[in-house]
DNA sequence: CCAACCATGTAAGTTGTTACATGATTAA
DNA sequence: TTAATCATGTAACAACTTACATGGTTGG
């Protein structure tokens, strides 16, 4: 059975963008993809060589010695929409805030502000960041036509940062703030 | 090296609650944390026995045959006071929503759809769920004086769910009903 | 009496991370 | 000239999931 899917939907997402080496692939996850999704640098080329072995992506030299860029084929643009078709597979949770928060009963009053304190300037952090990249985005050339798509994978981003802002808020002064009983 | 630390951390955790059967352990992390937190079976029990081995529980048998009880010991409470204190290890973002909703262009607009309904429904059932997490969180005898701590998680959750409708209600707006360029 | 649940454990397999090894190219 | 970046790949390891195997207990 092939690498988990949603790895290769990933790759072959970006490469449906434009043709890129494997280290710029990469570098799109990161900086592009990076506010919602992660691959790490040991996925992408055994990911690479799969695509090329199904004929989903052609191989082709690029500038450099050594360098390779891939480009998608009507194959894999075929088995992108197939991909993106697919059910979401769900990230089991594993908030390791919270499971602190849980047992804060258990920790120091001043270990578990310092918690919040962070999870507050965390948010803020977050804020700030989504703006950048809307004021980067207007000069993403290739992304242009996504624009609208990678609008709202921002704006899902902005709208859970607020929240968890609210929420350190309220919560610290819920259980830093009014002593424990 | 011991095992992923913030797994034993949950374990340590429920233990310093109650003691509890491993069976028990699962249960209570898959209905008590389990809208923040996953363990999968196969985890628990090689974990208890690290415990055991490190001193920070302590195995007695149970009621029914071949049963044990596992019983947090003073070294294991002064463990968790340390797992708590540490780091919180960030989650790798995967979000597989986010990720269809970026390559949308390249879906029929149907589908894109059908994935916010999806996302809308999602949303409201968690919301309900937690309304029946925090009715039920009242008769919980042991979990008490946790109960603050207890309702701050849950007001997590319905924060975060209350961001995840907004989104798709004003995302399903902008790219379902308003037609592409 | 039979289904559902309690209870423990292992083994195989998958997935994902990290570190290592290697060297070319470019900009300061 | 030297540090940063581009570029590819592997190997070892750590983490996690799933399925299997086994059998006791309880409630309808």
């Amino acid at each position: 059975m092939a690498r988990a899917t949603q790895t290769t939907t990933a790759v072959l997402g970006v490469l449906s963008i434009e043709p890129l080496t494997g280290y710029e692939v990469r570098r799109v996850i990161g900086d592009v993809l990076g506010h919602f999704w992660h691959e790490s640098f040991g996925q992408i080329y055994p990911c690479l060589a799969e695509l090329e072995a199904g004929g989903l992506v052609n191989r082709r030299p690029g500038k450099r010695q050594r360098s390779s860029i891939y480009e998608i084929t009507t194959a894999g643009r075929d088995r992108l929409r197939e991909l993106l078709a697919e059910a979401v597979v769900p990230q089991p949770p594993r908030n390791g805030l919270l499971l602190r928060v849980f047992f804060g009963r258990t920790m120091p009053a001043a270990d578990l502000a310092d918690l919040l304190d962070d999870t507050e300037r965390d948010s803020r952090a977050r804020l700030e960041a989504y703006s950048v990249i809307r004021a980067g985005m207007v000069k993403e050339y290739p992304y242009a036509e996504h624009g609208r798509y990678w609008e709202a994978t921002i704006r899902a981003g902005e709208l859970a940062a607020q929240a968890q802002l609210a929420w350190a808020t309220e919560t610290r002064s819920a259980l830093v703030e009014v002593p424990a009983t």
